[in-house]
DNA sequence: GGAATAGTGTCTATTAGACAATATGCT
DNA sequence: AGCATATTGTCTAATAGACACTATTCC
């Protein structure tokens, strides 16, 4: 490889640095929170920043931003739905690439996101520097202004995660991504108005998802943990796609 | 360079070079097509390819596919729908860096997706290399075999961007990106039965597209040109989102 | 009993899909 | 006239949304 690449006119390619950035979700105290981590060095030294790294050499970026997950948060990724525990959704969101973006050097960044349900251990920092869970709703403004500035176009990058999850979560089983292994249809419900920020008819919500084949599969057993009339546990089905969707209110 | 590649370490920076590469797609005689270039030198020497290049130091990533696609087909993108004539959709489609996706090198390509209207003049190849619309039918087998083996993982871009049209225009207004400045219901018809490959009721579609606020403005005028009775002719309205969207057949 | 949540049933307005019927150009 | 396409209208089945009602637990 490094032959071949000597072969070649340097000028031909211009290099540059490619990253992973990771916009991680999760649903904590029925609001949606994203992963931060502060930043110890300059640029932007002391501002929060979603948490990523250099792409290795030899990696895929999927590959990549599992590492950089695992790092973080200890989660193992899946790119499937219908797996709970101790793994998360992760798909590739969008690259990022202003020729300014980072004042130090080029740098391409490949933003992923992941969808993860609360972690019982917030694990705050997988490399010492210190992390947090941030309410989105604080980080997004009310309009297209952020409330607090993120790192380089963090900002920009948090609220195309966001959109994706929202939009996604409708027409996909993607929001069980967001539960534990076994969870009642009120606490997928609680999802949906976390993500969206809305309030959903309890009863409607109820027969929406249970009618829906391939979506819920009940476990067989009940719990009483949201307090009231015991309620049924469910495993997230196979299916990925919802049809017809879920559909967003207000719209 | 060559030394920060040899060995990984925390201060630097592994180069990748960086591409963009065009799903370009149009309808012509009531099929799908995409722009595919012929490879003049190795690797994949003779085989078709996607259009595309290198990322140069000083452009960004849309900068840079907005360029190609200008080189290609003489085309100026817009990230809005409601254009017409020289105009055509682009908008960012995914990143592929396998770390063997290029034999050369490590190549991380910035995947972009093209809808244009027919062209008058095909034009083939912006720079000598020859040039052809290929059906996509041709390119993308009936299950997930591909037909025609296209260069490095171009098969797996293009149906990625095959895939991201077909269900793009569902719920968005862009299938008038592969329409004239002017056009009739049926050919804005013509264009969703081209790019699902099924039949749609012309009365119920009639019905749908002019019932929905903001797809479509009426221009005045008529004309004949697909034979029968003289046909309305519309503008793409100012409307980028489908409420309800378009339902696709046979799911 | 009272509060809280789970789950079922019912009604209505909207809509997708099937398809009859009419309009208006062309050859 | 006969053909082709455009456009409007009608009917039916399915569904989203509103909401009454019952079920089952904990206090």
């Amino acid at each position: 490889m490094i032959v071949a690449m000597s072969r070649y006119d340097r000028s031909a390619f211009p290099p540059f640095a490619v990253t992973v950035d990771l916009v991680v979700l999760t649903v904590r105290e029925h609001a949606l929170c994203a992963l931060l981590v502060r930043r110890g060095e300059p640029p932007f030294q002391g501002y929060w920043a979603l948490p990523g790294g250099f792409v290795r050499p030899d990696e895929g970026l999927a590959e990549a931003a599992s590492r950089e997950l695992a790092e973080e948060t200890g989660l193992r990724a899946h790119s499937t739905p219908g797996h709970g525990a101790a793994g998360a959704h992760l798909e590739q969101l969008a690259t990022y690439g202003h020729p300014q973006r980072d004042p130090r050097m080029r740098v391409v960044s490949v933003a992923h996101l992941a969808l993860a349900p609360d972690l019982p251990t917030p694990r705050p920092g997988g490399d010492a520097r210190s992390a947090r869970w941030a309410p989105v709703a604080e980080l997004l403004g009310p309009g297209q202004t952020e409330g607090v500035p993120l790192a380089f176009d963090h900002g920009e990058i948090l609220a195309d995660g966001v959109e994706r999850a929202r939009s996604k979560i409708e027409y996909s089983s993607l929001a069980t991504a967001f539960c534990p292994p076994e969870f009642t249809v009120g606490e997928l419900r609680q999802v949906y108005e976390a993500v969206w920020g809305v309030a959903l008819d309890p009863r409607n919500f109820h027969r929406k998802v249970t009618g829906t084949p391939g979506f819920l599969v009940p476990s067989g057993s009940t719990t009483t943990r949201q307090g009231g009339r015991p309620a049924q546990l469910f495993k997230a089905g196979g299916a990925t796609d919802l049809n017809p969707p879920m559909l967003r209110p207000e719209s």
